[in-house]
DNA sequence: TCACATCGTTGACATTTGTAATCGATTTGG
DNA sequence: CCAAATCGATTACAAATGTCAACGATGTGA
């Protein structure tokens, strides 16, 4: 119940913590150079949106040298997961599912997501029969980000 | 094609919006009270964030008495799917299948929105099979030397 | 018709975000 | 050991966003 309340990420923020989850251990030169040959940016700006990041409490930082190693406090996914589950709170009823073919259409899959995703869908079919009749309401997604 | 470049929706006017799309045709009274109510705000914030919503072409208006009728100028579908596909963006490698799954788990679907998800996965599927290794460019951050 | 209720517009102000320069501390190549 | 390269921190400033009050125009009930 702590009033943890995570920060939201804004768009340059984001663009920052891909190179960092990509990189996973990222020292500051590399973020540097990575970040303003792919945005266009100078360093200070990166600099900034790393400080701030680390205000968030993104990224985590380790004393090295001049500088210091940055690190995600948490995985790519998760923080997808959370964006994404803010994304759909602002659904309106009977959007989701066409939401979800459209990205299922348009996104790169590989075999094994794809033999998950039948998976659950599966199981949901499955247990929609089931359960039988519940009619639809609003969007319930809740589940806070873990970790 | 005019440089359109939608602006974005904020948090606040995402839960506006919703409100406008889910009443179709809104008229101000309808909204500044639901939103008033939904959220704590006073009516003049609301305001404030339907103009705003006007300005950014998100809402049209059509004169009627003292005021105006509000209509959302596209769908929530549409609408939704582009600020998808705009997170999406930010993903790293290999985040987008376990995200869907994430998805799809927290979702309320119907039995049909769940049919539609199958039929494209199995034809995700074959196409996979078919086509075999290629086609697929990995958007990899690759560490440069020094400068 | 007249007081009142509504509406949209303006102006306001604090906070967040995008973008960047400067500065002092420190590491490092020579 | 020194000059050059880096690094993080501080400061700056415009634009976007969250919130709201006040104002003037217009519709409405009595």
């Amino acid at each position: 119940m702590t009033s943890d309340e995570q920060k939201e990420l804004s768009k340059a923020e984001w663009k920052v913590m891909k190179i960092v989850w990509e990189l996973q251990k990222a020292m500051a030169r590399e973020v540097y150079t990575i970040a303003c040959e792919q945005h266009s940016w100078t360093a200070a700006t990166v600099k900034t949106i790393l400080k701030r990041l680390v205000d968030k409490g993104y990224v985590s930082t380790t004393p090295v040298g001049n500088g210091f190693v940055y690190r995600p406090t948490q995985s790519a996914d998760t923080t997808l997961q959370a964006a994404a589950d803010s994304l759909l709170m602002n659904a309106v009823e009977g959007t989701t599912g066409p939401l979800l073919a459209h990205l299922v259409e348009n996104s790169k899959l590989s075999e094994s997501d794809l033999d998950s995703l039948q998976e659950l869908i599966d199981a949901k079919k499955r247990s929609l029969k089931s359960q039988g009749a519940s009619a639809s309401r609003p969007i319930s997604v809740k589940r806070r980000p873990r970790q």
